[in-house]
DNA sequence: ATAAAACTTGAACGATCACTCAAGATAAAC
DNA sequence: GTTTATCTTGAGTGATCGTTCAAGTTTTAT
């Protein structure tokens, strides 16, 4: 008996997302958000019940997809370790690239929004939990295969690993040149050898 | 001929930066600021110019000090490298202190304000030179004392501690246990054996 | 004392904020 | 074709935003 929404509710998030990345969330306002997603504010509410309804869906929505593009990427090496290892180049790829200035939208929103807001400090870090627990599984296996050194611990290794991407986000945006970040990814995988 | 500001300058920006720092440029109102420095927006903006002045100074503020407590707890430390760990361990003693939710007003501000603000960007970066030049300097003399071994390179180890700090800042935030930060102190003092 | 200069005060500015809602449009169910 | 439920529209809400400025106050120099 009724009508169905007939935007596209994947558009609408993707690029919501783009905005809230690129700006974050204090600086998007939901004048931006209505030219951006190209839906009226009631719409938006309809739909999506706040400003922050909606930036929490945008949140879901990067999520998924980092869980995917990452477990995508180790899975399609040759071997675990490898995969870790291409997943940083790939990283390392963006130097200088104006991609890297947005750097990661979990890594911006752990340290702006989530702060004072529990929701969205949850959220973040169940994708954080999430991309850990790929890293950690990645690190059995290669010792499982032999590729990783048995005395090593898969669980201390990808904590570690986490620590150096965020840290890495931070370098990109500082605008680091290619020696710095190489830098670090020698460093790093000195550890995994 | 003329009259003295009466306000405190160091006090004003001292309350000014735990605003921002506690709540993100965006999110600090002038409001808020005259509340907290107890100065009318006039007085504000005759002695800071803009809202975006102030910030500035406080960013100034915090920069200046840093680079104080860094080099202070590097120096007064038995060796170079101790020192270095030392101050790894005061980062690492943060956890579950709800000071450690507020992380470093630098890194929060380079992944927020400064990413589409020209000044504020160089004024972090340049903070942040700083920062990595003391514990370059600290490195090298680590090598001539035999501290550190001769076939490091202290400007490849000071960007990776540098990428450590900033990571391990992500973590904190992220409400990590002990375990975790020390996994990560750990396998930095790996890498500087 | 007086004048000059700078600081303090706080009300007020237009702009923009997140958000609402009544009216109109549309699609599904009968 | 009619009904019914829901979506879309976009002008409008009060609140708050960063900023200004005229008037009052205070200090310094003469």
């Amino acid at each position: 008996m009724s009508r169905l929404a007939k935007f596209d509710r994947d558009l609408v998030l993707e690029r919501a997302m783009q905005a809230f990345w690129d700006q974050g969330y204090c600086s998007t306002s939901v004048a931006t958000l209505t030219q951006t997603t190209q839906l009226n504010p009631g719409s938006i509410y309809a739909a999506f019940e706040s400003k922050q309804g909606l930036f929490l869906a945008t949140l879901d929505h990067y999520g998924k997809r980092s869980v995917e593009e990452i477990t995508q990427t180790i899975n399609s090496a040759e071997t675990p370790l490898e995969g870790i290892r291409e997943l940083f180049r790939q990283l390392a790829s963006n130097v200088k690239k104006p991609e890297s200035e947005r750097s990661c939208f979990l890594v911006n929103t752990v340290l702006d929004a989530s702060r004072h807001n529990a929701m969205v400090r949850e959220r973040v870090n169940h994708y954080f939990d999430l991309i850990e627990s790929v890293f950690r599984n990645a690190l059995a296996s290669a010792q499982d295969n032999g590729e990783l050194a048995i005395d090593k611990n898969p669980r201390t290794l990808a904590t570690f690993i986490m620590t150096t991407i965020w840290g890495l986000r931070v370098l990109l945006v500082t605008g680091a040149d290619q020696d710095k970040v190489e830098s670090v990814l020698d460093q790093l995988f000195i550890l995994l050898d």
